[in-house]
DNA sequence: AAAAAAATTGAACAGTGTTCATTTTTATTA
DNA sequence: TAATAAAAATGAACACTGTTCAATTTTTTT
């Protein structure tokens, strides 16, 4: 098949087959088939399937950054975070597969360890939360904060997962959309609350 | 091989290899050569492996129930709440890889829903939290109370996944027992904020 | 003891990730 | 340009999944 920006070529068709058909959907042979590549050469380029989810991830990941990062100065912390939050569930409503192969991979890799090549990317988008976290909260120390902070971030990640299934169907009629917002109402004003103590 | 309770045995010798060596470990002839009986047979008892994790999961549930509900006395509302969570995360690191099976199967599973069979245990669980909530927020009516509630558990039980896995020591060196516990008593001051507006 | 029914088996099928000798393409040299 | 060397792309083959089902073994009934 063509000659240049193979990776390139390869990522983005394994990124319209995720997204279009699932992460289940998203094997050698079938990403072969579809990019016209043979299977050697997804391997020539990425080693193995464990690394290309890494790069889908990464983007993901990266696509979520950037839509965070446009609120970045937008209102007071209060509605900034609130922003955030709403920002953050429609991105995961919109990107439902790659959101769920982000969960996905994390618990299935060997190594059962947020790579490097994204943790940096969580890592920025923990530091834009905390942005808003600092005038909100002045009075909490900051390790406090930082370590409110990412209860919060975790359990809000965390909980998205059920965003992208409908695993909780059955278990509850709650919007979803409003299980992340009560969540994080919640945990705010409780921090206020502790905040004061 | 033996003869009577051929399903009872292939479910013991199931768990002792995931909790020895990890959900992963477990396959239709790994399981077959540890038990002693054929592949064919553990499909005559379960249909297909899912059936069988099915019932894996079901029985942790169970086993968490069971712990939980011997708290179901204990002292005022709120430590009642306190003592639920420490015995949880206790539960769930002692079980770490039966805890994994769990989330990772309801990720996994092809119609990506609780089964019916553990939706009953993870309602069951979640009346055993409702009655401490009841007379810890008398204020809040019935719909938002349960609201809360399922928000606080679904958070709690999604944290729990990072429990069973080294994901989070590249991101935080935060202890994993007070992050579920931070959690808690946040979201709880939250409601209690809540309740009186 | 013979026949019928039930239970157990494991080779075989289609799928997975992965490897690597072979082929093809590209780049370099004469 | 032709011959040679280096690099890149290939896909059959390997070891592993879950799953099936004709053939075997065991148990029960006659």
């Amino acid at each position: 098949m063509g000659k240049d920006n193979i990776q390139e070529n390869l990522v983005n068709k394994g990124r319209a087959l995720i997204q279009e058909k699932g992460a289940e959907f998203l094997t050698a042979r079938k990403l072969s088939e579809a990019s016209g590549y043979s299977v050697g050469t997804i391997y020539n380029q990425f080693g193995n399937m464990d690394n290309f989810i890494l790069i889908q991830n990464y983007l993901t990941l990266d696509a979520l950054y950037n839509r965070l990062a446009k609120l970045r100065a937008s209102g007071t912390a209060y509605q900034r975070l609130n922003l955030y939050a709403q920002e953050f569930i429609d991105f995961v409503l919109e990107n439902k597969n790659l959101w769920f192969l982000v969960h996905n991979f994390h618990l299935h890799n060997n190594n059962r360890r947020f790579s490097k090549i994204y943790l940096r990317r969580v890592v920025e988008i923990t530091q834009l939360v905390e942005n808003a976290f600092k005038s909100l909260f002045p009075d909490i120390p900051l390790p406090e904060r930082i370590l409110s902070l990412q209860v919060l971030w975790l359990s809000l990640f965390s909980l998205s997962a059920f965003l992208t299934t409908d695993t909780l169907d059955s278990f509850s009629k709650i919007n979803k959309r409003s299980l992340c917002e009560l969540l994080l109402n919640t945990y705010l004003a409780g921090m206020k609350v502790l905040e004061k103590l």
